[in-house]
DNA sequence: AGACAAACCGACCCCCCGGTCGGTTTAAGT
DNA sequence: ACTTAAACCGACCGGGGGGTCGGTTTGTCT
C-alpha cells in the first residue's frame, strides 16, 4: 500500500478510536494502551505519529470535534427561514442518541470542557474556540432573524445565544446521566416556550 | 484536647480542604498527597479516618455538598411568595462568584457530575440524588405556584424544573471557563423572559 | 537487487499515586 | 505512674501509565 496513505489511515484510525474512548472514559482516565490495544497498535507506532498524548488529543479536537460541531450545529443554521425552528432542529439533532453504534459527537463538548477547565489551559482554549464559533454563528443568525421580522426587536441576541448554549450543555449533562427520551422531549418543549417569548408578535396581531 | 473532638476536627479539616482541592483540580487529577501536604497530615492519619479515597469523597459529598446545595438551592424555595422570582434569586446567588476566599459550593455539581459519569457508578448515584432532591423541590414549589395562581395552568412543572436545572448546569460550565459578570447577567435576563412565558396572565388582563 | 527511510514493534524506564504497615506520640482511664 | 488505645507518622510496596529507544518489517526509488 502507498506509504503516505498508510500514514494517513493509521493516524485517522488513532484519532477516531481515540475520540470514542476519550469521550467514553474521559481523557485523564484513558491510557494510551487502552486505545492502542483496541487498534492492535504499539506504543512505537503511536509516538511515530504524535509527539505526546496532549498533542494527539489536540489533533482529535481540531480534526474531528470541530468538524462534527460544524456539521451538527453550525452549518444547518445557514438557511433563509425563520431561525428559531432551525435552531430547535439542530438542538434536537444534537441531543439525539446515536443510531446503532454511531457516536453522537455533538454530545461531547460539555464533558471535555469541564474535564480540562483549569487543568489544561491549552486544550481548554481549543474547546472554548469551538463554543465561540457556535456562539458567533448563533448570534449572527439571530440578528438576521430580527431583520427579517421573525424575532422581536427588543431581544438581546448575545444573551439568547449564550442561553441556548448553556441550556444545551446542561441538558447534555442531565441526559448522559440518564438517557431519557422524556427529558429530551421536555427540553425541546420548554425551549419552544422560551422562543415564543422572543418572537416578533406583530404578524399574528 | 479531647480525643473525640480531635478526630472530628481532623476529619472536618480533611473534608473541607478535600472539597476545595477536588473541585479545583478534579478528583482523578488530585492525589491524596496534594491534600495531605496542604494540611501537614500523613498518609497514616488519612487512612486512620477513611478507608479509601472513594470513601473519603463520598463523605465529602454527603456532609458538605448536600448541605451546601440545600442551603443555596433548596431551602430558600420554602416561602409563600410567587416561586418564580424566588427561584431566580437562588440561581443568581448560586452563580455568584465567591466573596473573597469563600468557595462557591453551588458551583461544583456540574463538574463532579461529568467527571464521574460512566466512570464511577456509586459516586455518580450520590450526585444524581442531590440533583433529584433539587428537582423534586423545584417541581413541588412550581406546583404550588400553579395553585396560587402565579403560574399558568398549562405549564408542565417537571419540564420546567429540568429545564431550569439544565440551564443552570450549562451556565456553570460557561462561567467557569470565563467568569464574566455580563454572561451571568444575560442568563438571568433570559431566564426572566422564559419565566414570563409561563406566568399566569389572567391577573394583568 | 540493494539502499534507504518510513512505519511499526515491544521491552524498558521512571515517576506518580493509592494503599499498607510497623512504629511513635498523645491523651484518657484507673 | 502505668496501661491502653486512639491519633498520627512516613517509609515502603505495587501497579499503572506516559514516554524512550534500539531494533525489525515494509514499501519505494534507482
Amino acid at each position: 500500500m502507498d506509504k503516505n496513505l498508510k500514514k494517513r489511515e493509521t493516524m485517522h484510525r488513532l484519532c477516531a478510536t481515540g475520540l470514542e474512548v476519550f469521550h467514553e472514559k474521559g481523557y485523564y482516565n484513558t491510557s494510551l494502551d487502552d486505545i492502542l490495544k483496541e487498534l492492535s497498535l504499539s506504543k512505537g507506532a503511536f509516538y511515530h505519529h504524535f509527539k505526546s498524548k496532549e498533542d494527539y488529543f489536540i489533533s482529535i479536537i481540531q480534526n474531528l470535534v470541530v468538524q462534527k460541531v460544524y456539521a451538527l450545529l453550525v452549518e444547518p443554521l445557514n438557511t433563509h427561514e425563520n431561525p428559531l425552528p432551525v435552531i430547535l432542529d439542530t438542538l434536537e439533532q444534537a441531543l439525539e442518541p446515536g443510531k446503532q453504534n454511531e457516536m453522537v459527537y455533538g454530545f461531547m463538548l460539555n464533558d471535555f470542557l469541564t474535564e480540562f477547565n483549569k487543568r489544561n489551559a491549552e486544550i481548554s482554549s481549543y474547546l472554548k474556540d469551538i463554543i465561540k464559533v457556535w456562539e458567533v454563528n448563533l448570534v449572527s443568525v439571530l440578528k438576521k432573524g430580527k431583520v427579517d421580522g421573525h424575532i422581536a426587536r427588543h431581544v438581546d441576541c448575545e444573551g439568547v445565544a449564550s442561553y441556548i448554549i448553556a441550556s444545551y450543555l446542561g441538558m447534555r449533562t442531565l441526559l448522559s446521566e440518564n438517557n431519557n427520551r422524556q427529558l429530551k422531549y421536555n427540553y425541546i418543549q420548554q425551549m419552544k416556550l422560551y422562543f415564543n417569548a422572543i418572537v416578533e408578535k406583530r404578524v399574528e396581531a
